[in-house]
DNA sequence: ACCTGAACACCGTTCAAGT
DNA sequence: ACCTGAACACCGTTCAAGT
């Protein structure tokens, strides 16, 4: 049976799920494919490739419509979508941040938070600022808050909403340190 | 020549800064100290709790003594110190980051910080709340500077300022945040 | 276009045994 | 206390060859 790239990634994406990232190597998903490892590298140049082309389809998995209303909603909105989407896969925090650490892929969030912090209508570069915090932001908090919500199913109950209201707490922050800094200026 | 638990986390950053946290391996560590792998087992149960211990170190000669002054400013030295620590070494940021993700130490930086936000005298949960902000704000962009800074041996004069700066805009934003919050309730 | 089969150059970890 | 030697169960990647 033969695959397509698109296969290959879906397949992936099931590992990666199922078994988590440590179990996503290029001999298991060959083995679940029914394929050679060797074979994979017909449809990637390289596992990190496909790492990059997993984190984009789990992104897009999780891609909500454009929001709208304030600047702020917004940029609260995006960031939670971020998160949602990471967290809907087994280890997809450390995937996305992985890939886009290398500059590989995942850049599709960092261009909608962009868009949303420049309706603060801040100086560029404060904007520019601002995205990269709040994005190095959602990827550590979702991270920490994905191994919490994967060591521990006990009692873990308790832990999962400070989690999430840690989140939005810094991303108030942010969002205030903005406004604070843009006023200053006026 | 006998080898104590010191001489392996020596010889592990010397590994680490001049070949890469790739390359820091337990075999190339064993043959780095003149002795087998499985010899390196006699001090640490596992590499990853060779990595804390590498990255506990890496932290302690980088320490400073505790900043004074006003409370905004011991956070912005404190932030300063941990980058700069973990800039010192090769792939520290990474080291650092992951033995702190995997909740297996790297804590001093975290402790240090928390003391410097509670100068706020913001609510504890918000305390807690940014503080955690601040360190997976740190933990990214100083990631990033270095990914930066190791890349391109060219071209990266023009990036390294940029990179500082946009670490002290996002301290700044956070710091304005916390202020703004804790005026808000008065 | 997609895949096989075999090889290359590695990993972390365990464990009985040595000094 | 610290280390050896050998083994176990893996990795990512390459490449000539097949259909």
């Amino acid at each position: 049976m033969r695959n397509h790239r698109a296969d290959v990634v879906d397949q992936a994406l099931r590992v990666l799920d199922t078994y988590g990232l440590g179990d996503l190597t290029m001999r298991r998903l060959g083995k679940e494919l029914g394929v050679q490892p060797s074979a994979l590298y017909h449809h990637f140049p390289s596992k990190q490739l496909l790492l990059a082309a997993v984190a984009d389809e789990l992104l897009a998995r999780g891609a909500r419509s454009a929001p709208t209303g304030r600047w702020e909603d917004r940029v609260l909105a995006r960031c939670l979508e971020l998160r949602d989407a990471m967290l809907a896969y087994r280890d997809g925090a450390e995937v996305v941040a992985t890939v886009h650490a290398f500059g590989l892929g995942a850049e599709a969030p960092e261009r909608a938070l962009a868009e949303a912090v420049a309706g603060s209508e801040a100086p560029a570069d404060l904007v520019r600022a601002a995205t990269r915090t709040l994005l190095h932001l959602v990827f550590g908090h979702t991270t920490d808050e994905q191994t919490h919500l994967q060591a521990g199913s006990a009692g873990a109950i308790d832990d999962e909403p400070r989690e999430r209201s840690d989140l939005e707490v810094g991303v108030g922050l942010v969002v205030d340190g903005i406004k604070a800094r843009t006023a200053a200026q006026h």
